[in-house]
DNA sequence: CGCTACCCACGTCGCATGTA
DNA sequence: TACATGCGACGTGGGTAGCG
């Protein structure tokens, strides 16, 4: 009969610590081919119980986290389901009363619409999370530093929330500064840049978070030649966060969402040598879990565990920056990576309705911001022209508010005009140099 | 006019219940 | 008992309303 090994056994196991808390409330994608053709993982669960016994220590501690997530989730264990029958058994569920979105005080930037009817559970998840409650504060305003100009000012200065005041935008020369002399580095007693308290997360943008930001300013772009409009980093983008604290004041509970600023990823990646700065620095995928937030919203990881694999991999083996830079090719850096994968996996139906609206979408732009905004512009100058004609017509016809899903409509049934197309001086943009030159190796 | 949050229309997940 | 099915909750990207 064959004989379990011992259990724990360092002779079979070696011990492993995660250097990255497993996220396993993302959906299932397994590695292992077989598991998928299982209708339910109930028999392959019993199968690696019995056959697999005993788990090795490094499962086992898997498996503790993931149960520890699922009770910081529920810390009751008790199913959503049961406790709506267990507190009023006899009332069938009613449809939830809307919420409306309200104005904070606080926040005078984030701009709720205050005519919506309320209808999904958003406006509720806003206003029902308090940072304040949750995260401690920044016990103080870290200091000043860098490389005084003549009046004695130092180019890097935070505000009370650990972020670079907002006035500060990145040149070359001030990126490399920072990236090359960040006190971070220092963390561990000795100058080491790889394992520096300065992180840099790659991560998607999270929805509906504008109120949990510090200020306006604080989720800008801070590429000083940003092509986008304000530098505004909007959803569905790659960017990267400049985490100067939680390294730093690991003690404290900090707020995830106060970093020291953040830029496009594909900012970050034109701006500076970027598989160099993977290889120097602290770069890592964003694949955190914030035991008090319902999920990480900004981990790369949100909709496609296997993000993390086209990040590490990025890190591990970078390209060589020459062969891309210039002449710069966009489908060698991470970010193009990134959105063909986001694209791939995506459910089909997602696709099917952007392909029916037809309008300025990830698949044509591909996260490549100079084809982005060339798209914009070009779905402005027509809705205006749509507008204008629309105005005509109303000075020839009895007065009545036209939608803009039936001007939408009315565009699509436009043949010769209703499919977006980029032109060729878009599409050359992607071959133009890069605006910063290649970083210096040391 | 730029920007941001809401709505839409869908997919996914987890759990309860039904059924063979 | 194992698996299938139904259902509610929730999350998403794109389009759009409406605030400033």
């Amino acid at each position: 009969m064959y004989e379990y090994p011992p259990p724990d056994s360092p002779t079979t196991w070696a011990p492993q610590t995660f250097d990255f808390l497993p996220n396993f409330q993302e959906p299932a994608v397994y590695r292992h081919p077989i598991l998928a053709q299982f209708p339910s993982p109930t028999l392959p669960l019993r199968v690696i119980d019995q056959v697999g016994y005993p788990l090795g220590p490094h499962v086992t501690e898997a498996l503790r986290l993931a149960l520890n997530q699922r009770t910081q989730i529920n810390p009751y264990g008790i199913s959503k389901r049961k406790s709506v029958t267990s507190v009023a058994p006899a009332v069938k569920a009613s449809p939830r009363s809307p919420i409306r979105p309200v104005k904070n005080p606080l926040k005078p930037w984030v701009k709720p619409n205050l005519k919506t009817a309320g209808k999904n559970g958003r406006p509720a998840n806003i206003q029902s999370f308090d940072a304040t409650k949750v995260y401690d504060k920044l016990p103080y305003r870290p200091h000043s530093w860098g490389i005084q100009n003549h009046l004695g000012v130092y180019p890097f200065r935070y505000t009370a929330d650990g972020e670079l005041l907002p006035d500060i935008k990145f040149t070359q020369e001030l990126i490399m500064q920072y990236l090359t002399d960040h006190p971070g580095h220092l963390a561990h007693g000795q100058y080491n840049s790889k394992s520096s308290g300065l992180t840099m997360w790659v991560q998607s943008v999270p929805a509906d978070s504008a109120a949990r930001y510090a200020t306006e300013h604080s989720d800008k772009c801070r590429n000083a030649d940003c092509p986008v409009p304000n530098g505004t980093i909007h959803k569905g983008h790659y960017r990267v966060a400049f985490d100067e604290q939680s390294w730093t004041n690991s003690h404290l509970n900090l707020d995830p969402y106060n970093n020291a600023g953040y830029m496009h990823l594909y900012c970050f990646e034109k701006m500076i040598d970027f598989p160099q700065c993977c290889k120097d620095f602290n770069v890592q995928p964003d694949t955190r879990v914030f035991p008090n937030e319902k999920k990480n919203r900004m981990a790369v990881t949100r909709d496609n565990p296997e993000m993390r694999n086209i990040v590490q991999d990025y890190i591990n083996n970078q390209p060589q920056w020459d062969t891309f830079s210039n002449p710069y090719r966009y489908e060698e850096t991470l970010s193009y990576r990134l959105t063909k994968e986001h694209i791939r996996a995506e459910p089909a139906a997602r696709r099917a309705i952007r392909s029916k609206r037809g309008g300025n979408t990830i698949d044509k732009h591909l996260n490549n911001l100079e084809v982005y905004i060339a798209g914009n512009k070009q779905v402005r100058t027509k809705q205006g022209r749509a507008q204008r004609n629309a105005n005509e017509l109303a000075d020839s016809r009895p007065a009545r508010k036209t939608s803009a899903k039936r001007r939408r409509s009315q565009d699509d049934s436009d043949d010769s005009d209703s499919e977006f197309e980029l032109d060729g001086n878009v599409l050359a943009m992607n071959s133009s140099t890069p605006v910063l030159r290649k970083r210096q190796r040391r």
